[in-house]
DNA sequence: TGTTCACTTGAACGGCGTTCACTATACTCA
DNA sequence: TGAGTATAGTGAACGCCGTTCAAGTGAACA
């Protein structure tokens, strides 16, 4: 009988449930409130409004790539691209809410720790790092944008014309620390295979970037 | 000249202004309607919704930036930014069309046979186009939204400005070689950074790209 | 017991993008 | 001259959206 009361917490984990099954454009206040059974006028107890909430959103996407010390920028690249993918819409969910000011910079913090890791400067790390992060955000956009483009629909491969036939594209070796970091980049929730070729592009770009630091010393 | 009868080039170039006079949030089509003297209905005629009319938007702004052959993708990423920034907003509405897969192609165009006029193949060309191509909308969006936020923080009372003082926004269409305003404080820690700084980060992170580039052959 | 706190209701408000049947002007061409 | 056809617009809706606000509810606590 007890209508048991939600916490911000709720809130919080309905809203990704829903913005992963469904998408961003999905994601209004009706919705979430009809999901969890409560009137949309409810949800304004947890969040202020809406933006808010999606600056929660934003910093528990990102959350998914912290767990040790920041070590190898490659790698907390790729960390940072998985942890967009595993959402749908995630890319598009951070990036706006990173260019509203709002959000947490665990993302910022620990690209640029990376970089401080590899002897650089702060203020040099912290330009490598926004450097990185709007490649990164950029770049998964789009890809998402694309995955969804193809399963919705159902859309025979028309692109992947112009570059797919790369030539002598090498995978060099990262400087400070290891390599590999391949990015298998398993959802979590929905099917859905994405893979392959679209990880190739990304760690071009990234390794672009890298390189030109590399070449700072 | 009768003034009976818009074009959808009326439309675009009006749609434009409010654009820039009053920011992205307050383009809508009823605004847009009245502006031009005419019922919301009547766009449609003209476009067939919202979104490609951003598109057309997305298209002008970055059309900004053709003028010659692309030789330098320094000066190219450079043009780039100065057509963002030409326009209020003109990075986020450039960027969102672009995610979601509409608008011409022209930046990356550009940005790629600069790099292909460097002795570089097309595959190659394409993916350091659209890494140059996330970086430069990543940046310029992040950096108009720190405008915006200066130009109405400043101001404490807003609630005065709003009447003729409108106009005081700042139009700074160029800015191409905009390394000067060094206004001398340390912030090369976590604080905020003065505006002038920005084109300073801006040239930081192109120049790693572009590094990485040239580390290639 | 009575008050406070956490949380929700229900009903609005104003605004949004978009649709649709219909209308009015202007240019073409027989 | 007059029919026909693009072109451009009207006016009224439809169904959504985010958000506000006074009022209500039940449990915990003093």
């Amino acid at each position: 009988m007890a209508p048991r009361g939600h916490s911000a917490d709720d809130v919080a984990r309905t809203a990704l449930r829903i913005l992963d099954d469904h998408g961003l454009p999905d994601l209004t206040m009706r919705r979430l409130a009809s999901a969890l059974e409560v009137q949309p006028s409810a949800l304004y107890w947890h969040f202020p409004n809406k933006q808010s909430l999606l600056a929660e959103l934003s910093d528990r996407i990102v959350g998914r790539m912290a767990s040790g010390a920041a070590v190898d920028l490659v790698r907390e690249a790729h960390a940072l691209r998985d942890a967009l993918l595993a959402y749908r819409d995630g890319a598009e969910v951070v990036s706006s809410t990173l260019a509203m000011g709002l959000g947490s910079s665990v993302a910022v913090e620990r690209l640029s720790s990376a970089v401080v890791g590899a002897g650089f400067d702060a203020g040099t790390a912290r330009r490598v790092a926004t450097t990185v992060l709007h490649y990164v955000l950029g770049f998964v956009w789009h890809e998402q944008q694309r995955l969804q483009y193809d399963s919705a629909g159902a859309r025979p491969d028309l692109a992947a014309a112009s570059g797919l036939a790369d030539a002598g594209l090498d995978r060099t070796a990262a400087g400070s620390g290891s390599a590999a970091a391949d990015s298998g980049s398993a959802a979590a929730g929905s099917a859905g295979a994405p893979a392959g070729l679209a990880g190739d592009d990304f760690a071009f770009g990234l390794e672009l970037i890298v390189a030109g630091l590399r070449a700072r010393v």
